[in-house]
DNA sequence: GGAGACTACTTGTCTAGACAAGATTCGGCA
DNA sequence: TGCCGAATCTTGTCTAGACAAGTAGTCTCC
């Protein structure tokens, strides 16, 4: 497709002039009818690139009344989590994980409550430290609801990241996470190298497939050593 | 539409059986002519299902090859950032901001750089504090390009938020993120009303309209009083 | 004046067919 | 053997028309 694609001209069209500020946010925008006329295409052509502008959070579309510009007020950015071991060696370091423990535990009150089985019930338990290069960067000590990954004990951590593993056996199906700044335990900040008042990056992550809780981890990163970042485009 | 939308069924098959694994990361899955003998419904309705799902990133389609089950290792989620103002009265909170700073500045050089403004040039330097009731939630610390927003120091702050404000007069385009975890400076802690060693969350946001650099702000937020959070779904 | 029917407009969706373009396979030819 | 082209698969896209369904205004009838 050398030409630009009609619906992707029409699409061009709106959002350069959605920036230009031609429709300010909660204004009534062209009908499809108009759009039609005025690009000489037919209505599914704009219908998809207008469709399209509704995914992206641009436009807001009611049936019966018309296409409205989006408040902008609020502005949706994606953000990708990747797999550690995948975004340290694609920064070009060497990763390896300690596993400092990976047994069976009886479940607290706590972590019962979060995976969504009995207290007492049984639950798999992993604490590993993760490296780029010789450098500690994550602290992962991960909770895991057997019923879901039974095998989990087996696996060689040090070769293939819990993570990895539970995309595996238990595709991911809803996720729920914070990000906070705090300080780390004292167990943490001993397996970090880290002083026990340094700030650190604290992601808590829940995991659940199919509507039963598979695991809940809590990811504590050196806050000089590890960043998220990611950038958006409206 | 009270019965379900053809295009939706597929779309709602199609993703069941990618969750319960029936076409693992990286298999070929079906092509749309065998989707239409399955469904019995024309190929631009099962094209918008797989295009969706394209987007959605659960599939990845090549043209003249098929459509694959995407590897489920990398999970992109909706991060919605949102006014903070917007944020903190949902919440049941009231709002109110105190402007430190309001002024013409001369850029240094690192500020210069990043707005892409020579050394030396009048830039915008606002310092606010945003408050949740009376407790003190975010120091923000912009940097505006004057070009871009001209009425800038204008606003009374106090009533709109600069990221209100600039969202605006210059239509967001493109923005980067980092977020981490740090230390207050001592002015930061004295405006915060915490210790210099408290941990805080620190994003840095830089904002770029129709490839003019608008701002680049630094907010911190005391650890234990903010928290990122939000959730997926494949 | 009020209620309901009618009309005109909007978006939401589906269809059947068409052509373009990328990839693979395989047959035929030098 | 090696290469080229045709056949055949795939996805990418567009079209013209159709019907459904939500909304708003108007018009008529009671």
């Amino acid at each position: 497709m050398v030409a630009i694609a009609p619906f992707a001209r029409v699409k061009h069209f709106l959002k350069r002039e959605l920036g230009r500020g031609r429709w300010p946010p909660g204004r009534l925008m062209p009908s499809e009818a108009q759009l039609v006329a005025r690009f000489g295409v037919s209505r599914m052509t704009v219908n998809r690139a207008l469709r399209e502008l509704q995914i992206e959070g641009l436009v807001e579309r009611r049936q019966g009344i018309g296409t409205f510009a989006a408040p902008l007020h609020r502005v949706s950015s994606t953000l990708t989590i990747r797999d550690l071991h995948d975004e340290i060696t694609a920064r070009g370091h060497a990763h390896h994980a300690v596993v400092h423990l990976a047994r069976r535990e009886s479940a607290s009150a706590a972590v019962a409550e979060r995976l969504g089985v009995a207290r007492e019930a049984a639950v798999f338990h992993t604490l590993i430290v993760h490296f780029a290069d010789a450098v500690p960067v994550q602290c992962e000590d991960r909770f895991v609801n057997p019923a879901c990954a039974p095998g989990y004990l087996d696996v060689d951590f040090t070769r293939i990241t819990p993570t990895h593993y539970l995309l595996d056996v238990a595709p991911l199906w809803e996720a729920q996470y914070s990000i906070e700044a705090g300080v780390p335990t004292a167990r943490e900040a001993r397996l970090l190298g880290i002083g026990r008042r340094d700030p650190c990056l604290i992601v808590v992550r829940r995991t659940v497939s199919r509507s039963v809780p598979i695991t809940v981890a809590r990811l504590v990163h050196p806050g000089t050593r590890y960043l998220l970042h990611g950038e958006f485009k409206p």
